[in-house]
DNA sequence: TATGAATGAGATTTCATTCAT
DNA sequence: GATGAATGAAATCTCATTCAT
């Protein structure tokens, strides 16, 4: 059940930037520093779609001249974006299992390392997100990792089967259908502002979802069957 | 569990089209279906947010200038074809109950009723989520008909809480959980081709979601709790 | 010496213009026919490599948009406008021949007609010329056409060797000195306004040109070995 | 026929380069020298018109902003290089007549170091060559230069006549298409890399361009005519 | 002097929308 | 109703040039 921490990563590698990081100085960090951040904010508040390479450059308090010093398009700005939230989400997927937490908590911290996250990660999320939905190579790259997540929740799955757990379920779309779950719930909640007319607490979010993938998988073959209907 | 056949459903009422409506002609007709044809088309096609308005036409096999004469927008053809969706899935909701199947089996009727709907509406549905993340008229609307299927299914939730399964859970959480897994597990295989180098069988997905679904409601206390770690 | 007339044509094969031509209606056809006409002045008047489609719309008395839905480029007007060239220049590179002039007058003739040719084209010629220095598609396309027309000069210059002239040259190089020369002299006087300071007189500079290139290849041995010092 | 080497010399007098040219340090030097050689080698390999400030630092191994202690535009750089090049070009024009060499051995000799100039100095006289298409200060005082190297040639051709030969031709007319023959000749083989499909060898080239030249001056009424048809 | 960074001013290009026939 | 043509209004991107260090 590890690494359901990421299953949205999206980084996709950029072609060839003139490599500015060569001769970088403060104030050019300064500066890419404050593109990125503005394209967070941007991108939070309008959507990668709607985002124009001015937006992002008033919201960075720099000229759209400037823009182009750092990033070719506003697609290498989110690629960038997405490398540097790779890094961090993949080094958070193996925190929950640390501290040998029981299978539950573990589970339910995984999806609370993804949740936090997301939230954290907002604007670049909703990017690659939207990204992936029009430009060819996000989407790819996109799947690619997707894949990669649902690789490691069907093993997740897999080993519980082997422990008696949830008898001839397919793993590999059970976990499509978990992390479809998961990715698109963070994206109502922290990317579109959540569902209409519900009240919102973090803690119960967090529950639902663990508890959902709990019973989901752990489950066995008689004590569930108790007459349906 | 009902309704879950419409959980994204998104018709958004349009200004103007009592207008169009009215003068109708046979060609008129003919036209209009042409354009809503291509429509579905190009939106399956290229998405809705890349497909350009000579896009349509073209599929159409009519001219750019013609499609103004039955809508102003691209978002209005949406709106329409949303409202043409919206009256089958409502139409289609209550199917599953007729003959009353056993609890599961309902479940699962439900569930594929979507599946089906999706499958056969893909150019609207891909259109529908796209728009939504763009335009703020959409994703109300969206929000707003996602509120209905949540309501639905959290009553559902309820009634079996009364009858002592899923002691505890949030049930507009877990509803709205539940279907964010449907609606974007539906999107990944039947709006963006699917996950990577998974192969793909129609019944083992359905399997796959429905017994996600009624695992995560149907599960009493006791039953469950067999030794987690 | 035939075919001299023509050592520069410069038609580029386009791409694949969405053939506009299809439906065209009358005032398109005017609208493509100001686009043309204006090109010609604008590239006459400031050079290719100066205008801007926005000149050449002004020239037109149309929207720079209106530019687009006839050509892809300001390269593709121009190839447009060499293909019409080049079908006039082949078409008159063998007029000189039909009424048997006298060899000396025939070439005169040929000669002529590549330089009313370049006076009538100006615009073009200097379009291609200039384009041919900076553009490789154009350069290439260039070189192939003067490839043409040298080969046909130096199949005449080989026929008079056979005669017993100018034995001994290259004919081949001698063919690109001379088509180097009409090219380019016709280029200074027509396309950049003339040498300074020096009258002009065409019919005199097309004396000046013919008698070169006579002098240059109908010579024997003997006749010309008179001592110099 | 002297002068011959320096039809197309094309220096521009600067207006301010007094300011520059005094505040030279060992390493300011060092560094003009370094854009100058940069420039050559991008207008050789490039053309003047597609070069890019950047491109000519980058080549110089400098920063751009270094570029405008040194010139204020690319125009002044290429000013620079001409002017260079007019010194050398003058100097050398005299050099066939030292040695009193037979009248075609000189005129071979003078059309040789044009050749040879051009081809060492390949990257200005591109750039002039082209700049003069382009830019009016360029082209006047192009066209003044053309201008003096015409006059020497147009006497030398009356002082022909004066020997009988050549009558009734117009020597400046002359002049000027032989000059652009000797121009364009080199620019089609040294500058754009020759025509298409045509082996190259320095010498017979310039055989080639000597005797055209020869033929074309030193004739005689009689010894030509022998007729033609 | 040298240079990383910043930017104004353009030029190209796209596209939804309108209009005349 | 239908459609070829026309266009305003953006948005992207480039590049010469300036500035602060």
């Amino acid at each position: 059940m590890t690494g359901t921490s990421a299953p949205v990563v999206l980084p996709v590698p950029s072609r060839s930037l003139p490599t500015r990081t060569a001769k970088a100085t403060r104030k050019g960090r300064q500066t890419d520093e404050a593109f990125r951040d503005a394209a967070r904010l941007v991108f939070a508040r309008d959507g990668y779609l709607n985002a124009k390479i001015s937006d992002i450059a008033a919201a960075a308090g720099r000229s759209v001249a400037s823009f182009y010093n750092y990033y070719d398009t506003k697609a290498d700005l989110l690629i960038a974006l997405a490398e540097e939230f790779h890094a961090e989400a993949t080094s958070m997927a193996v925190l929950p299992y640390r501290a040998g937490l029981a299978r539950d908590e573990a589970l339910r911290e995984a999806v609370a390392g993804f949740w936090r996250t997301y939230a954290k990660r907002r604007g670049e999320l909703i990017g690659i997100f939207q990204a992936a939905m029009i430009e060819g190579r996000f989407r790819d790259r996109w799947l690619e990792l997707r894949g990669e997540a649902i690789a490691r929740i069907a093993g997740a799955i897999r080993a519980a089967q082997a422990d008696g757990y949830c008898p001839g379920v397919d793993p590999v779309l059970t976990a499509s259908a978990l992390s479809a779950m998961l990715e698109h719930f963070c994206y109502i909640w922290l990317g579109q502002g959540g569902e209409k007319d519900v009240p919102f607490d973090d803690e119960r979010a967090l529950d639902a979802l663990a508890t959902i993938w709990v019973k989901a998988v752990y489950w066995r073959e008689a004590a569930m069957d108790g007459r349906a209907r």
